[in-house]
DNA sequence: AATAGCTAGTGTACACCTTACACTAATTCC
DNA sequence: GGAATTAGTGTAAGGTGTACACTAGCTATT
């Protein structure tokens, strides 16, 4: 099938790092793995990306096959290509990470892992293969990602407090946040909908939930973030030419 | 060498978008293919990764090659890996990208290439495989990395003028930045270094020169674009538990 | 030597965004 | 009914982004 000189051929597998939340935590799944190398050992779980197999497609498989899961937020990373990563033989391995719910699936370990389990990103120690240095890009990425767009409702149940997400947030950042800001920020963006309804069985006074308004949020990616919002509040007549000037911004 | 199952393997290779700047334009390396497929047509120059060596060091060794050049700024942006891409079989490819100065360099074309050659990036049109996919996605990469850190740099002489900097500016972004704006945040960074020269030979008033101050980017980066300067500047007394408070952006 | 042509270089005012900060409200538990 | 607990709210000050127009200094031309 493949004409290439067997030379510069090597396997190449996709890698999962999966991020829930849960008891105020962010977690990452990792299996316990079933066979030699690292037996026993906890790691990501991986797979061969089959020959007819787009890479996009192997890692919704490999999410698929472990947590029934589909139609997730799920972006590639990093490819990680050192020569001796896996003690076998070369292996190529492209990161992935995706974000789900964890009180919605049952997680069912597969063949290749023992079992499956949700750890505590702060908790987890060390890791077969380079999979610790995987997981730490796909959490560099997660960061970057939780403060460039209201992502993170994916990891939340579909009602949730104003407190729970900023906890979500600060489990993200590993920060904390300034209730008051955070609120005014969260709720400017009116991507979240009242539901009038408010907390049970608490302790202490109840509060509001919300679900997250997706059609919304589509329209706003869609806008792509549009420049020209603060321009057309001030001077309504002029739809002119409207240059649109970029912005440089220089944080991280 | 690999234990792994031959149905698991296939080929892969390193593509390289390859930045330069020249006449007010942004352009990128191209060769043109001497064998097939996509014989005589331009491609993003790349080869493939050899058994015993590590990513990196591939993208690396790829560049060194074709341009002579180390110790550029060298990026991994993507792994393209659809099942198609390539007509003769499987073969996955990492893109890299880099930032070279054009006057620098002979481009000295090798064996894959009949020649090489700068092309402007807004003329470029149909590559071979899914090149034009790959360089969409490192400028888009190049995009986002010049307004979150100020590279760019690496792209000009040693010695150039503020209006030679906002032109690579305005070319990278696809945009026109207002001149007193982006001399007021560029200086405010303080990474560049007044040469106390002029230009010569030009019909106008001749414009100061000024270099880049490596070593106070190096720290710049270091420092991480502490949080905590701004707090610094107002209470400079209380130096005592400094909580770390995150900033939401949500600007893309 | 005057002038035209060209690009360099500079400051300010306004809107908006970020940040810091403390008290009252609603509920349960005892 | 009071203690405990978390929810919920507004404002002032500083900082950042943006729009905008004129003078300065050099060469080339006459």
């Amino acid at each position: 099938m493949n004409e290439f000189n067997e030379y510069f051929k090597s396997a190449f597998t996709v890698d999962n790092v999966i991020f829930g939340f849960d008891e105020g935590d962010l977690k990452v799944l990792l299996i316990n793995r079933g066979e030699e190398p690292y037996k026993s050992k906890w790691a990501l779980p991986g797979y061969f990306v089959y020959p007819n197999e787009d890479l996009d497609a192997a890692a919704k498989r490999v999410l698929d096959e472990l947590t029934g899961l589909r139609n997730v937020y799920l972006e590639q990373v990093r490819t990680f290509g050192a020569v001796n990563r896996h003690p076998f033989g070369r292996v190529i391995t492209v990161a992935y990470f995706s974000l789900i719910k964890i009180s919605h699936y049952n997680i069912q370990p597969s063949s290749i892992a023992k079992k499956a389990k949700w750890h505590s990103i702060s908790k987890v120690a060390d890791l077969a293969f380079d999979h610790k240095e995987i997981l730490e890009a796909c959490f560099h990425r997660l960061k970057w990602l939780v403060r460039s767009r209201p992502v993170g409702f994916e990891l939340l149940p579909p009602k949730f407090t104003l407190t729970e997400l900023q906890h979500l947030y600060e489990a993200i950042l590993e920060t904390e946040l300034d209730k008051r800001n955070f609120r005014k920020k969260i709720l400017s963006m009116n991507l979240l909908i009242d539901l009038d309804e408010t907390q049970e069985g608490v302790a202490h006074r109840p509060a509001r939930l919300y679900k997250f308004d997706r059609e919304k949020y589509e329209q706003f990616l869609a806008e792509g973030f549009s420049f020209e919002l603060k321009e057309s509040k001030k001077k309504e007549k002029k739809s002119r030419s409207k240059k649109v000037r970029a912005n440089i911004a220089w944080k991280d």
